[in-house]
DNA sequence: CATTCTCTTGAATGGCAATCAAGGAGAATT
DNA sequence: AATTCTCCTTGATTGCCATTCAAGAGAATG
């Protein structure tokens, strides 16, 4: 509960500028998106972004945190009847914020916020991908390694245009193994 | 042979840009390194680089060319007792590059260019992996998953700083099945 | 009513890739 | 030898962009 007025204020401007920057920054992709387009479709100008962010960066970690938020409450809905399915399941999910996904590996290395964003998603997705796998009976020494060569492939395969049925293959073969 | 003195200085004149290219982006990084640095260090002014390349992306290209070139006439000259030996030595490799590798997955999106020498590449190492894992007796059905699983798990570690037991051990299991 | 705090904005600033416009230097043509 | 032509080089400019500056307006507070 806000305290005053102004703090409320504060927080739905805000939601304001973060709600026109997910649909640009998932539509058209956060480096086509100049501070003075987004501030358009927020409907104020440029410089009042800057009062309310720090700079371009935490605008779009808003953004990413907002849609984590969105993805894994719906992550926590489904069920699934298997290990592939769960894959596949994901690679969609993440596949309709692509652009997202590919702006988060190439500001990881300039913005220190999206630096930290992108190790706290790792750290998460690992703990939660180590669970399941510990219910399928991996081998404990290899857990680790087959943690990261199935969040490895998963982000290959965002970023590299794959087959819809080499897709079901690699989740295939990462949840059944060789 | 160049069929005149003017060809002759042409080359050699793109190849010291292209040499200065090469180390400040391997060193520093191809985003970190303004035209006009590249251009100091070449001992030419920023101009003349756009005489003898369309763009900064032209430039990086005949980089990649050149150490691409420089790295398999290594690899084949190497011999591997087994193929997570192989796997390690090519981690290592494109370790050494690591600011490269990820400067082309960023630039892929927006340079038509680079993104060519991406799907070469990628075509390229496929191809040679596959060839590999068919002496390893992969079954057939699952070879391109197997063969894809293994290039996202070694560009994984490339942009993820992976501890090098990790790196270890990951390898093993592309190499050995899980 | 003066002061201060929150918020907003138009106008810089500075970095960068890329382009323009103006030559110079040597080879080929007259 | 003079002219033209082609290759090469450069200083100055353009245009895009993130970010900052400087100047306020309006509400709240003393």
């Amino acid at each position: 509960m806000p305290r005053n007025k102004s703090d409320q204020n504060r927080e739905e401007k805000r939601d304001e500028i973060v709600t026109a920057a997910r649909s640009l920054f998932i539509k058209d992709g956060f480096e086509a998106t100049p501070i003075n387009r987004l501030a358009r479709a927020a409907g104020v100008s440029a410089n009042t972004i800057y009062w309310y962010f720090k700079d371009k960066d935490e605008v779009l970690v808003a953004v990413l945190d907002g849609e984590l938020n969105a993805r894994m409450t719906e992550y926590l809905k489904v069920t699934f009847t298997n290990h592939t399915e769960r894959l596949l399941w994901v690679v969609n999910q993440l596949e309709e914020v692509s652009l997202l996904v590919s702006t988060v590996h190439t500001r990881l290395q300039s913005s220190a916020a999206i630096n930290v964003w992108h190790e706290r998603f790792h750290a998460m997705t690992e703990g939660l991908l180590r669970a399941e796998m510990q219910t399928l009976g991996v081998a404990s020494e290899k857990m680790d390694a087959l943690v990261k060569i199935s969040v490895f492939a998963v982000e290959g395969l965002l970023s590299h245009d794959v087959s819809g049925s080499d897709k079901t293959s690699i989740c295939e073969a990462l949840a059944t193994g060789w």
